[in-house]
Formats: structure tokens, C-alpha cells, sequence
DNA sequence: ATACTATACGAACGATCGTATTTACACACG
DNA sequence: CGTGTGTAAATACGATCGTTCGTATAGTAT
């Protein structure tokens, strides 16, 4: 039993690309339906699966939910977190990070808007590994944004008394609020507010 | 056949007062479970009647919806925007319909936070009639607030350039904020953070 | 008295849900 | 080569979904 097994095993290797696939469609299904509207059976159809199929991959329906969460976070990060990593760190770096994060909402990464968005808002209220995995992403989100903002005020280009923790608060909140209501409305005019928000938030000191 | 039937029907008084109980039910399974997610089923159980007596009273589900809806926006128009208009119109009454927001939410006046928003996220990206009423709701309700806030700068009682409906973006944007991050953080911490945001935003010219 | 309407129930419908079981096949490894 | 394991389908299970139906009761209207 190596501690490592081989990873030249081609049913792993099988296994993985099909639960690829399935999680491909099962972010989007999702980001519209939202986590409970994703079903077995219907995730099964689009994927030209049988039910067993998925089954077999992902195990129960909970743990379904908790894989497309953690694909979702992985999209997530590479769309919006990783491209801010590459640009130096202070006002530029923050601004990156909202920039990305606005493209990859009115992009529609997720044919539903932001997932997680939608996400905190259907299992907020329902206490379960899932809230506690969505919360958890959530948390990171905001502490990422709250870390570079707070290395933006210490690098003195923002105003040397703010607060990163409030200002995480308000800028995640306009962001969200420019998703939310893009949706509702179809419309991208809510982007163009949250830009000029966001502009009168994150300014030089 | 009188153009206004007389109201005193011992039916139709029976029958409103059944719906009234209902409708009590389902606004806050709905805010907990989101509006799919409530079923006629339960919400016959939890009422301590049958299905059928439940499809009697509204129909289909998607009238259920839609009535569900409909009774969340009373309830929020008479906890939040009724209140605040016995406040003299100007900035008095924008900072009253906004701690009535803020109370309504964190009071979990609905089990869930906000219905609304949460409705919101759920059936915004699901075209259907259910979607358009809650969109509808939502518009009603930032179009409140820009008039509010923009009866307050016309007073003078704000910064005299400023743009009402950039105001009421970024205000409700906000209070939905808040609402979200409560939810997921089972903390009342961000309505603090709201509050002084908010004092931010709506402050003497 | 009669016809009509509005609740309300109970039972059943077909569909779909999540899950479990069984079987078949592909590949790894001793 | 044979044994074991991972992938996948097929099938079936009980539960619950939304909806429909038939029936009963109560109140209104003619």
C-alpha cells in the first residue's frame, strides 16, 4: 500500500474526467437552479449519463452539492483571485480584484450570475455541511478582499485611518448588489453604478 | 347581478380568513426555503389541513407563488415604507425607511432575513410569472427610495449635485449586504458595518 | 325548494426525487 | 491468469412532488 499510489491508473484517470465533465454542467445548472434545484436525474440527462452514473461518482446528493461548491470555488479563483495575484500588491492589486470580479459576474461565467451569490442567499438559512461549505468560501472572500485592501492602506494609498474590514463590507456589497440586480432587471446599467461606486470607495488618499 | 356584490358572503369570509392563516405559513417556509423549495404539501401539514384544501384556496402552485409574493410585499410595506412615511418627507424620512429596513431584516420579521432578496436570488435568473412579480417588487422598492432620497436633495438636505438612483443603488446594495452576510455569518455584525455605511452615504449636505 | 358557488377532504394519478442493488466491463497487480 | 477494485449502466425502491377527481358541506341566490 504506497503512500502515493501510481497515478497512472487509467479507471482514475477515467473517473476524474467524467467527473470533470459532470461538474461542468453542474455549476451551471446550479448557479441557475440553485443547489437543491440540482438534480441527480436531470444532471444525469444533460450529461448523457444514467442516474446510477452520477451516482457512482459523487455518492449522495449532499455530497454532490459539496463537490459543485468546491468547483465552483476553484473557477472562482482562477477568474477573479489568481489574475489580481499577478498585478503588484497596494491600490492597483484591489482594484484588479474588483475589476476581475465585476467582468466575471456581467460575464456570465456562471450562466446564473455570481454562484456564490446565489448560493448564500438559498442555504443561508439552512444550517447543513453545504451552508457551512458556502460560508466558508464566502469567508475567504471577504478576507481576501479585506487583506489587500488592508495592504493598500498600509502602503498609504488609500486614506491612512480606514478601515479594511468596513471597507471589505462595502465594497463586497455593492459588487454583490450590481449582481443581484443585473439579473432581475437584465440589464448591465446596475455594473456602470457599481463602477461608479466602487471608484468613489477605492480612491488614492 | 349587482355591479358590487355585497361583501358580507359567509363563503368568501371563511375562505379569506383560511387564506389569511395559510399565507402566515407560507411567507416564512418560503424565506427559509425559498419559494421552490415551499410545497403545497407541507404547507397543508404545517396548517393542519389537506392538500386538496390547500389547491382549493389557491390553485395552482405558481398562484401560490404569486400569493405568497404578494403577502410578503404587504408585510414589507407595512413594517418598512408605511412607518416611515409619517416621517416629514427629506432626509429625516430616508434615514427612517432605512432603520426600518435594517430592523425588518435583522428582526427576522421573516424566519429567513429579507424575503425579497432572497426571492430575489432565487427565481432571478428563472424567467416566469413568478419572477416578474418578484421583480416588480423589487423595483417598487428602489424606486421608494431614489423618490425619498431624492425629495431630500431637492431640500437641500444633501449634496445638491447628487444622483438619487446612484444613491438608492448603493443604499439598498447596502442593506442586501447585510441582510446576506447576517445570514451566513449568524452574527448581527454587519448591520453594524450597514449602519455606519450608510451614515456615510446619507449625510447633511 | 332549487340551482349554484365556495370551501374542504380524501384518494388517486403520473412524474420525479434520492438512494440502493445488481450486473457488466476495464484495468491493475500479485 | 486470476483476483480485486473502480467506473458505469440498468433497474427497482419508497417517498414526495403537483395536480386532478369525486364527494360532502355550507352558504348564496333565484
Amino acid at each position: 500500500m504506497d503512500a502515493m499510489t501510481t497515478a497512472a491508473d487509467g479507471r482514475r484517470a477515467r473517473g476524474d474526467e467524467s467527473r470533470r465533465q459532470v461538474m461542468e454542467r453542474a455549476v451551471n445548472l446550479a448557479s441557475v437552479g440553485g443547489l437543491d434545484g440540482l438534480t441527480i436525474g436531470a444532471l444525469a440527462t444533460e450529461t448523457d449519463r444514467s442516474k446510477g452514473g452520477v451516482v457512482a461518482l459523487f455518492g449522495t446528493k449532499e455530497q454532490l452539492q459539496l463537490a459543485t461548491v468546491e468547483a465552483a470555488r476553484e473557477i472562482f479563483i482562477e477568474r477573479v483571485i489568481a489574475p489580481a495575484l499577478t498585478v503588484p500588491g497596494g491600490l492597483d492589486r484591489l482594484r484588479a480584484l474588483l475589476d476581475n470580479w465585476l467582468d466575471y459576474s456581467q460575464g456570465r461565467v456562471f450562466a446564473g450570475g455570481c454562484f456564490f451569490a446565489a448560493a448564500a442567499m438559498e442555504v443561508g438559512a439552512q444550517p447543513g455541511p453545504v451552508r457551512d461549505a458556502v460560508a466558508d468560501a464566502m469567508a475567504d472572500w471577504y478576507e481576501t478582499v479585506r487583506r489587500i485592501a488592508q495592504r493598500a492602506i498600509d502602503a498609504g494609498e488609500l486614506a491612512p485611518g480606514a478601515d479594511a474590514a468596513q471597507l471589505a463590507f462595502e465594497v463586497t456589497a455593492i459588487l454583490e448588489g450590481a449582481n443581484s440586480a443585473s439579473r432581475l432587471t437584465d440589464s448591465v446599467e446596475p455594473y456602470a453604478r457599481a463602477r461608479v461606486a466602487l471608484a468613489g470607495l477605492v480612491q488614492p488618499a
